[in-house]
RNA sequence: GGGCGGAUAGCUCAGUGGUAGAGCGGUUGUCUUACACACAAUUGGUCGGGGGUUCGAAUCCCUCUUCGCCCA
């Protein structure tokens, strides 16, 4: 670095540092170097849909995955991190329509299915990078050479591959079902793409009239009278007795007017006595419920509803044609003008919503494909056995819960954008052929024309991605996958259904552990939507403060199994860690010198020491921290370190060397300060990829190392290493060191807090009095001054100072301050008093505890030891603090 | 209805049996030769309520209140 601005900037630095990344081949993954002793480590990115852009839970997560390899990294592992994108079916397609729609006026059907596949192509080719890049402009590590889409070709032979396997293994089967139907979106939906939304609708009451009792009607209440034209019977409560009798009777169906049909009355255990009248209208082809009482009481099937959700012409001329929910409307206005409205009332349901689309789902029976969940047992047991690790290991209840009642996949979609299922249809016979290549006479047969759900080629996205079905270099050296990063809200459509998909088609596990991330709100903690518009853009958020500040900022706020109220705040404090880092280096650029000598334990100040000792501690938490997957407490960890510890205190202390002439003491702690800048600086790395490699190179740390440990790059440096009990006692780092520098502080900050209460503005300089316990080094005597931004401190004795000067004291010794004609004696006086009753309350709360015999008895030793050492503590307090209430006079 | 999670300083959260903490915010002072994206000081809490276990409970147990998520 020679020249060095001020503040940070990340704008002239991060590009820079990722085009290095990248030419240099540092992201790059090769099977060949993995080794017994450099095992390999490996993640697969939860896919981003190819039309997306990253928004802040792809900042969270990918961050996240983008620690865990760059950690990985620098404890030596060979790291595949494998990035890529999935067609994202119905999202993709809508969006293409509707483009096509306005730019040519033209729907898929004008165009037809191949040329509208062109269209989806062509837009993929031009916009499918983009979320590419932003991860790019966030640092993320991944291998871009192996990158992948669900619909590549090599991909969509996988996904062939494992459908025709599962239906020659009788998993698969087509069949007439009730599904989630979209009408918007004309296609089926799994369960898991519905979502139960709380409506505001309406119950009405009709009533109907028993046919073989004229004069007698039943009242029945429904949220649906447009589906009336579909009832095929009304159901009663066997052990109802208001019905009981009438079971077995008819009643004239309302509509259509054109066709009151005569429809029975059956008795059904499902049917609760409490809900509306008691009396359900039944509705075989409109409802899942009653498909299975149609089923059970051998009912018709009339089905009343467009694919479109318009009715049809069973609905009768006053219904066909309307949209379902203007068909609601009227089929309600019409009872009331056939005199049989008894009443409405305002009712709040239940509806099932298509994620996609938004819209309300129509349960509607139709043919589709359906998949018998392969390796269910298998997927259970990894989980519960604890071979798969879940953080937070909460989830595994979850998944424990929704494999323990799972239904059928409905796995065909109604779209043209997607893997198309393989098989044909004879066109005379009806035979079915599924194989992975068309039958010889092609021309004879139909091909299906439905596509998979997205999530059936995503869920073998861990080893799809890596050459399956060969047994490629990639697999043997990457697979199992080490974690998955990704969100709770996906566990069943996606990790559960990789799971069954590892065990089916690999043998065991698809990833060892998995971590789920919150979901990010705003700081009212709203979820994030662009409707509400409370969702900042990363790429703006990275333009203003740089992305290492939006990486750090993040994970601080983002606890392990909680949501995330997202604060642009906190991504101002990310950037102002960023300027403060450079700063501390800063400063020791200006000290000059070589980087990084030997640091001689003779020579070791105080200080140095201590901040040996800091670190030292700062490491072992961080490395518990990451063995259990928290992210932010090592952030918390990194930020007390550097700020308070290295910043706050040491660095401070350090002036005392740094403009002294002691060159001998100079140099070393410029060892010292190069020491745990460069442990700093990789511990940072993981967090802050960019600013981390800037130093690290402009500052020398890479000159002189071989180019696997950090030579080339921070990258490739190695994880700091916590000390060892000999180098501990070899520099002298212990427990009475310690104290020592505490007791130094305490000092310091009680002084500072005394020129507060005097009102001693920062900048006034005072000449301190001090009186130390015992000898005292010149060398911490200056630290003392510079540390409190004192114009002088002059060893003393107590008889020399003047009565009346106020002081404090810690177990280093009494520091006096003359302000003549500035203090107040009475107040001062007031002061120690009011400290002496604190010091006083302190030591009578100890001593009761002492007093205990059950505590005494009871009580493990450390902690009868600690409070014998805090009576002691206090009480020496008292003494000094007396002594210096005395000498006010 | 079932399951899970949360309630600690004004805000966001850490703290799983032994002296209640951090960051932000507020207030005051300072451009002190790394940093005003900073420094120093200061303010601020019957740890949601009640009960129990214990020498000792924010922490363990029971119960209630309340908020959120998932499933039906």
């Amino acid at each position: 670095m020679t020249e060095i601005p001020k503040a940070y900037e990340p704008q002239t630095v991060e590009d820079k540092w990722y085009q290095f990344w990248q030419d240099q081949n540092c992201l790059k993954a090769d099977p060949a170097r993995v080794s017994e002793s450099r095992p390999g480590y490996s993640i697969v990115i939860p896919p981003p849909n190819v039309t997306g852009m990253l928004h802040m839970g792809h900042v969270l997560n990918n961050t996240i995955q983008d620690i865990l390899a760059r950690k990985a990294r620098m404890d030596g592992k060979e790291v595949l991190w494998l990035p890529g994108t999935d067609h994202a079916g119905i999202a993709t397609q809508v969006m293409v329509e509707k483009k096509l729609k306005k730019e040519e006026g033209k729907s898929r059907h004008d165009i037809g299915r191949e040329k509208f596949l062109e269209h989806v192509w062509e837009w993929k080719d031009k916009h499918g990078g983009i979320i590419i890049n932003q991860l790019k402009k966030l640092g993320a590590s991944c291998d871009w050479s192996r990158e992948r889409f669900t619909m590549d070709e090599e991909y969509s032979n996988c996904v062939q591959r494992v459908f025709v396997d599962l239906y020659k293994k009788g998993l698969i089967y087509r069949g007439k079902r009730m599904v989630n139907w979209c009408p918007v979106s004309g296609t089926a939906l799994s369960d898991e793409e519905v979502i139960m939304t709380p409506q505001k609708g309406f119950l009405w009451y009709f009533k109907v009239q028993v046919a073989e009792e004229p004069g007698t009607w039943l009242t029945i209440a429904t949220t649906r009278p447009e589906t009336i034209p579909g009832d095929t019977a009304v159901a009663v409560n066997p052990k109802d007795p208001r019905y009981g009798h009438l079971v077995g009777k008819h009643v004239v169906r309302p509509l259509p007017q054109s066709n009151q049909k005569h429809i029975p009355i059956v008795a059904d255990e499902h049917i609760d006595i409490e809900f509306g009248t008691g009396v359900l209208k039944v509705t075989p082809a409109h409802d899942r419920a009653d498909f299975d009482i149609g089923k059970r009481h051998d009912l018709e099937v009339i089905d009343v509803l467009n694919a479109d959700g318009t009715m049809n012409e069973l609905a009768g001329e006053e219904l066909a044609g309307l949209e379902r929910f203007k068909a609601r409307k009227r089929a309600a206005e019409i009872l009331d003008e056939m005199g049989v409205l008894e009443k409405e009332e305002a009712y709040e349901n239940n509806v099932g919503f298509s994620e996609r689309a938004k819209v309300p789902i129509e349960p509607r029976l139709s043919e589709q494909w359906f998949l018998k969940y392969p390796s269910v047992e298998a997927a259970k047991a990894c989980v519960a056995k604890g071979e798969m690790k879940f953080f937070p290991d909460r989830w595994a209840k979850t998944y424990d819960h929704w494999l323990e009642g799972i239904q059928d996949w409905c796995i065909s979609r109604q779209l043209w954008w997607g893997h198309q299922i393989p098989v044909w249809y004879h066109k005379e016979t009806g035979e079915v052929h599924c194989d992975l290549h068309p039958p010889a006479d092609e021309a004879n047969w139909d091909r299906d024309p439905d596509v998979l759900d997205t999530w059936f080629s995503s869920w073998l996205w861990p080893f799809a991605t890596m050459g399956w079905p060969a047994k490629s270099d990639d697999l043997r050296a990457f697979y199992p996958t080490s974690d998955l990063v990704t969100g709770p809200d996906i566990i069943f459509f996606w990790v559960a259904r990789m799971i069954m998909a590892g065990y089916e088609y690999m043998g065991g596990l698809p990833f060892k552990n998995v971590y789920y991330t919150g979901i990010i709100r705003d700081k009212k903690g709203r979820k994030m939507s662009k409707t509400l518009g409370n969702s900042p853009d990363p790429l703006d958020l990275i333009a203003k403060y740089g992305a290492d500040a939006l990486r750090f900022g993040t994970m601080r706020s983002a606890p392990l199994g909680s949501d995330v109220l997202f604060d642009e705040k906190d991504v101002e404090l990310g950037r102002n860690f960023c300027n403060k880092l450079w700063n501390a280096c800063r400063y020791r650029q200006m000290q000059g010198g070589e980087t990084e000598g030997e640091i001689n334990a003779e020579l070791l100040t105080n200080d140095d020491k201590w901040i040996l000792l800091r670190l030292d501690a700062a490491i072992r938490e961080i490395d518990e921290d990451y063995a259990t997957y928290r992210f932010t407490n090592v952030t918390r960890t990194l930020y007390r370190f550097f700020w308070t510890e290295y910043c706050g205190w040491y660095l401070e202390a350090s002036k005392a060397v740094m403009f002294s002439d002691d060159e001998r003491r100079k140099e070393n702690t410029l060892a010292v300060i190069d020491f745990v800048l460069g442990n700093m600086l990789r511990v940072f790395h993981p967090f802050l990829p960019f600013i981390t490699e800037e130093l690290w190179n402009g500052m020398g740390f890479a000159t002189d190392l071989p180019d696997d440990q950090g030579g080339r790059t921070i990258m490739t440096a190695h994880w700091p290493k916590t000390f060892d009990s000999d180098l501990r006692s070899h520099y002298g780092l212990d427990e009475t060191l310690e104290k020592l520098v505490d007791a130094r502080n305490e000092l310091v900050t009680k002084s500072r807090n005394l020129r507060g209460e005097f009102n001693i503005p920062t900048n006034k300089r005072v000449a301190f009095l001090f009186v130390p316990v015992g000898q005292i080094d010149p060398h911490e005597v200056e630290a003392l001054r510079i540390l409190l931004t004192a114009e002088s401190v002059t060893l003393t004795s107590r008889e020399e100072v003047k009565q009346g000067t106020p002081s404090v004291s810690s177990a280093l010794g009494d520091l006096f301050i003359p302000l003549e004609g500035l203090v107040d004696v009475d107040a001062e006086k007031a002061r120690l008093t009011k400290e002496l009753t604190k010091i006083e309350e302190e030591i009578g709360k100890v001593k009761a505890k002492l007093a205990n015999e059950n505590f005494v008895n009871k009580v493990p030793a450390s902690v009868l030891e600690e409070h014998r050492l805090r009576q002691a503590d206090w009480e020496s307090k008292l003494e000094s603090t007396r002594k210096n209430l005395a000498a006010l006079g």
